[in-house]
DNA sequence: TATGTTAATGCCGAAAAAGTATCAAAGGTG
DNA sequence: CACCTTTGATACTTTTTCGGCATTAACATA
């Protein structure tokens, strides 16, 4: 995160922030067609273009079996690194025109990826039309960069999927929602509006982040066990959106926070959880001694907007 | 770093790496003409696509004062960025195509920015040589970050320029380098070979990097008390490439290791100091719980290299 | 005022990307 | 098994972007 000397060295021009994207579309869709119509460009040019990818990066992303399209090893690991490039590249020009105007302030956000489905995006919205001279930052990480960087000041306030016990922070419920298991359109449980996770015993899992364990796929071991049974890992992904993908493509199933269900996805059902507090609470992290009166202006949004 | 949706708000799609590097160069030389030479095209295509980056990101990112460059404060906030960026498409492309063909293993290096001008490159691309299965992946971070990941074990060794003591750690020294000072030509002492701190008091210095403290900038200024004064700080910049530019063209002075003089910089020269012990040191931290049999071969690798 | 330096502009050709039409391979169906 | 559907790849054309060369504009300096 720091400077780098840039002349050597960064060989293969032919990458580029547009074929990432492309690739990211394939990559989410599994299906070259959609994830066209989805960019808004014909099939042959996004064929090529991630082609074109391949060659560059020396490595087959997708395996093309018949009709069906998969990640390979190498697309698995490509995945969340583009992601977040795209962010970052965002993040960059945003902060950048920020400073260029001249931002009476800053304020960082520190988030796990998931709660990009849910609140986050209005709270960050809305806190930027109330103050559009200061430079909000967005960060993601996982829990444990979230503490640290909660710690060492690099970030104002986190929103992460526990309250990252320390002495030295407060923290407040923001979200308390659902869960909901995702199946194929084509599993038998795909007509129903709701299931127990006891029934889902026999079923194939797709369970995620890979790493840094714990994580959200042992909270989702432990509901099962609650259920009684202990799930069937059928593969883990390092991203939820790998995990949909996978699930679109008949893999298997997974279970997901409701609020996933904004993000429309083919070939997939969402089902209501009929098990008790089978729940994941969204929480809002911050140092007690953090005497910024933006973090009081941003807790005021978050309330507000509840 | 973890998942994030991608459809929404990634608008301008004007940005792209290519424009990213083309910006760095010009951002490194502040000087249209030289950076187009370096990139290997023309003065016009370079002067255009700037212009291209500077529309998308919505603020100018140079002050072209006649006939001097400039970076605006915004082109400051993205000059380090734009870095990170690159490297981490960069690695992208590494880690992707290793896990396509199967890495036997992974090791991970953190290191901060300034490694990257001495020894860390050979060592890089001589474990490479050994290792090719292996998916060795590069990661510039502060020390408070390297310290961290350490922890975390998300890195298996760092590259700091302190020993980051803590009991689970060990760590070797890899480099004594002098510090050297960096004056623009147009300065008397650019005459001389060296030169005494003592003989610096009554210039500007420019400092980096601004965060976090405490840092590189502090050791300076503890050289310069030593030395007997304290430096007036005409400017502090995020990152040692900044400083540099901002060197040659003539705002003051700047106190960095011998081993930048490997990057050939227009501008400026580099004056050995006469003082004793003005020096910084390369060290390697790991676990020592890490066992690895990587981590030993990277040590061969070290040690060897010496 | 003349001259030199340096970034911006105009214009044109080259390269990259996208569109349309078409093909080929795999799976499904009667 | 013949036939149809689905889906990604290929061929070819059009459009857009990019880069080169020549020139200009803005300063600075002699």
């Amino acid at each position: 995160m720091t400077e780098l000397r840039t002349e050597n060295s960064m060989q293969p021009t032919n990458i580029g922030l547009r074929r990432l994207r492309y690739f990211l579309a394939v990559a989410e869709e599994l299906h070259f067609g959609r994830a066209a119509v989805r960019l808004g460009i014909a099939q042959p040019a996004l064929s090529r273009q991630i082609a074109v990818l391949e060659a560059a990066i020396g490595a087959l992303l997708f395996n093309r079996v018949r009709s069906k399209v998969f990640l390979t090893k190498g697309g698995e690991v490509l995945v969340p690194q583009a992601r977040d490039i795209l962010l970052r590249t965002a993040e960059a020009a945003r902060s950048a025109r920020a400073a260029a105007q001249g931002a009476v302030g800053t304020f960082a956000v520190g988030f796990v990826g998931s709660a990009t489905y849910s609140v986050l995006p209005g709270l960050v919205q809305q806190f930027r039309e109330m103050h559009p001279a200061v430079d909000l930052t967005l960060n993601a990480m996982n829990n444990a960069e979230l503490r640290r960087a909660l710690i060492d000041r690099g970030i104002d306030v986190a929103f992460a999927r526990s309250r990252l016990d320390d002495g030295e922070f407060a923290s407040e419920s923001v979200l308390i929602e659902p869960l909901v298991a995702v199946v194929p359109l084509s599993s038998p449980h795909a007509q129903n509006m709701s299931i127990a996770l006891a029934n889902l015993a026999k079923e194939n899992f797709i369970l995620y982040p890979r790493h840094p364990r714990p994580s959200f796929a042992d909270d989702v071991i432990g509901f099962c066990r609650t259920a009684g049974f202990n799930p069937i890992v059928a593969q883990e992904t390092m991203d939820l959106q790998t995990a949909m993908a996978l699930v679109s493509v008949g893999a298997g199933l997974s279970i997901v926070p409701a609020s996933i269900k904004q993000s429309h996805r083919h070939g997939v059902a969402y089902l209501r959880l009929d098990d008790a507090d089978v729940t994941t609470t969204l929480f809002m992290v911050w140092r007690r001694d953090n005497r910024s009166p933006l973090l009081n202006n941003f807790r005021t949004v978050v309330r507000t907007r509840k």
